[in-house]
RNA sequence: GCCCCCGUAGCUCAGUGGAUAGAGCAUUGGAUUCCUAAUCCAUGUGCGCAAGUUCGAUUCUUGCCGGGGGCACCA
């Protein structure tokens, strides 16, 4: 409805220029909004008073000029007018918004849906935890993000791969392997004191029990050094594969697992340092190796190479983000906690030192979630080991619900889940608000089929007949949903989306309350009914983004 | 000290360079012989403070105040 009243606008300031009406032809953007305040139309522009620099002209009267250029070859306006300071309000007519149903209906699962994204290759990165110790929700809100983001880009026409890294190289995996060892060892009678940098957790006590139990000989017979290795391998394994399955359980599935120790295996972060000495963009300097992020804008140098000859994580860091672009993405988003903030400039740096432009490369950085029950914060220490993992408040208050809170709020504020609440099934929790509205229908959709009142399908003079103002305030909503989409994708903003569905699912419940759908006129019951039947696939798509559940029956 | 984010209703949060800033919860009172009451209808106080840019600022800029996070040869 936008894009005809656009076109409309336009054309009617051409017909006024070469009348002699304005003098320029150098006209802004038309920017058509929803006012807040019925009264003031279906849709306004400020047009008039953005041009009136331009045009040397009073706001009014460019309002005036353009409505005299008006021409609706549509028949969509019943009335214009000009108020306040120079907007112009337009009121649409009800039969114009019928076809944006059969649209829907027919569009169905790809209503909403556009070829925006060119076919674009884009990465997100997100989770990408340390597989030493299980998930938590911090975590569980950066996989709803990004899992959500990516079917966002993906329905805005990208070409999406969802990745993994995993970082499985370096020192906290040496913890982890030297915290299962002595845990190891304990198990054996021999009294170790536990030291305070390993990790304390009580998954790493299981840990100990099952790696004794399926080789506790061979490795009270290895050498210390070797028996941490091999304690750090398989717990690394265990771990991920627990990470793996909290996150399926989450509905979420990786298209790729990528190793951090691959990129040393394969010598890509050799390379990667050697073409960077040949580049003049590493240099050396109290026996370490430093990258010279200070030419791309960063605080100060940073070291790839430590002065033992290990190299840091962000070595590998450089080098895995090099790889992606030769893997031949041309965008990479990746997906951080708000912690990592200050990592930001050094990664620009390194995409730019690889050859690539800033816009290719972007960071969310969701913020910290707190969780609580019943208001009070639950006490959590990963250091002591005491915390409430992703796969707990899964289980406790269910994936949809859990997916649903992550994403009705902006990710870049701090979050209060707090789990008594999530477990509502009451207005508190707006997921079953959203759902409901889905059951309802679906529910109707029976209904109608017992009655045997035929097939949902258009049928004129059945929806010409939808013309109270609160079907028309659904069908506009509905109209607006492709650019929801947009937005979100955009600027990378899945919540928008929540917001919408439940902006839908009150103007739905609302209209369901007030008006019987299927009424003793069959005519205007099939008109309902198709009405009703966009509602729900508008509301399915919605939530199939978030990655929530649309169901049958509640 | 420096950097990033946040500050909107009693609470949890949306939103916007424009015409009277929203939703849920909480409060109070109502609605079902009929499509699912996990529903609906009614009920009021608010953009942290101060300057600047603008025809117009809650929105943009700067400063201040308050909260969170970050400033490693850790990851």
């Amino acid at each position: 409805m936008k894009t005809k009243l656009n076109k409309i606008i336009l054309k009617a300031a051409g017909i006024a220029h070469r009348t002699g009406r304005f003098p320029s032809d150098n006209f802004p953007e038309v920017l058509i909004e929803v006012p807040k305040l019925e009264s003031h139309g279906d849709y306004s522009t400020s047009f008039a008073m953005m041009s009136a620099g331009t045009q040397k002209m009073s706001p009014r009267k460019i309002a005036e000029a353009i409505l005299e250029g008006i021409e609706d070859p549509g028949d969509i306006i019943s009335d214009i007018q000009i108020a306040g300071p120079g907007f112009i309000n337009f009121y649409i007519k009800p039969s114009a918004w019928h076809p944006i149903l059969s649209r829907i209906n027919a569009e169905d699962l790809r209503y909403g849906a556009s070829d925006r994204g060119q076919r674009r290759k884009v990465q997100v990165e997100f989770v990408s935890a340390n597989p030493t110790g299980p998930l938590h929700v911090g975590h569980g809100r950066g996989a709803a993000v990004g899992d959500s983001l990516a079917n966002i880009l993906s329905f805005y026409g990208c070409d999406v791969q969802r990745e993994y890294y995993i970082n499985n190289s370096g020192r906290q995996i040496h913890t982890l392997g030297r915290s299962v060892y002595i845990r190891f060892l304990s198990l054996h009678g021999r009294e170790v004191v536990f030291p305070d940098d390993c990790y304390q957790g009580d998954y790493i006590l299981d840990l100990a029990r099952q790696i004794n139990a399926e080789k506790g000989d061979s490795l009270l017979a290895m050498s210390e050094d070797k028996a941490i290795q091999n304690c750090a391998r398989f717990a690394a394994d265990k771990v991920l594969a627990g990470i793996r399955s909290d996150l399926e359980h989450f509905g979420i599935v990786f298209d790729r697992w990528y190793s951090e120790q691959s990129l040393y295996d394969d010598g890509k972060v050799d390379r990667m340092i050697d073409d960077l000495l040949s580049r003049d963009l590493v240099y050396r300097k109290d026996g370490a190796l430093w990258f010279r992020t200070t030419s791309f804008g960063d605080e100060k140098d940073r070291v790839v190479v430590r002065t033992n000859g290990q190299t840091t994580y962000f070595a590998s860091d450089i080098a895995y983000h090099h790889d992606k672009y030769l893997r031949g993405f041309d965008r990479v988003i990746d997906i951080w906690g708000a912690d990592h903030h200050g990592y930001i400039p050094r990664m620009n740096a390194a995409v730019e030192a690889s050859g690539r432009n800033r816009n290719q490369f972007d960071v969310i950085l969701v913020r910290l979630v707190n969780l609580l029950r019943n208001g009070k914060p639950v006490a959590m220490s990963t250091r002591a080991g005491e915390f409430v993992t992703l796969g707990d408040v899964i289980d406790e208050v269910g994936r949809d619900a859990a997916r649903f809170i992550f994403l009705t709020r902006h990710y870049d504020s701090t979050l209060d889940f707090d789990l008594e609440l999530a477990k509502r099934k009451t207005n508190d929790n707006p997921v079953y608000y959203v759902q409901y509205v889905h059951a309802r229908i679906a529910s109707i959709i029976r209904k109608s089929v017992e009655k045997e009142m035929g097939p949902v399908t258009y049928d004129p003079a059945a929806v010409s007949m939808l013309t109270v103002k609160e079907e028309i305030g659904l069908i506009k909503r509905m109209d607006h949903f492709p650019e929801v989409i947009l937005r979100s994708a955009e600027e990378m903003t899945p919540h928008r989306i929540a917001f919408y569905l439940i902006d839908l699912a009150a103007a739905f419940h609302a209209y369901y309350n007030k008006h019987r759908v299927l009424t003793d006129d069959p005519i205007l019951a099939r008109g309902r009914l198709y009405l009703v039947a966009a509602v729900k696939k508008v509301i399915r798509n919605g939530l199939t983004l978030l990655g929530v559940s649309a169901p049958e029956r509640m």
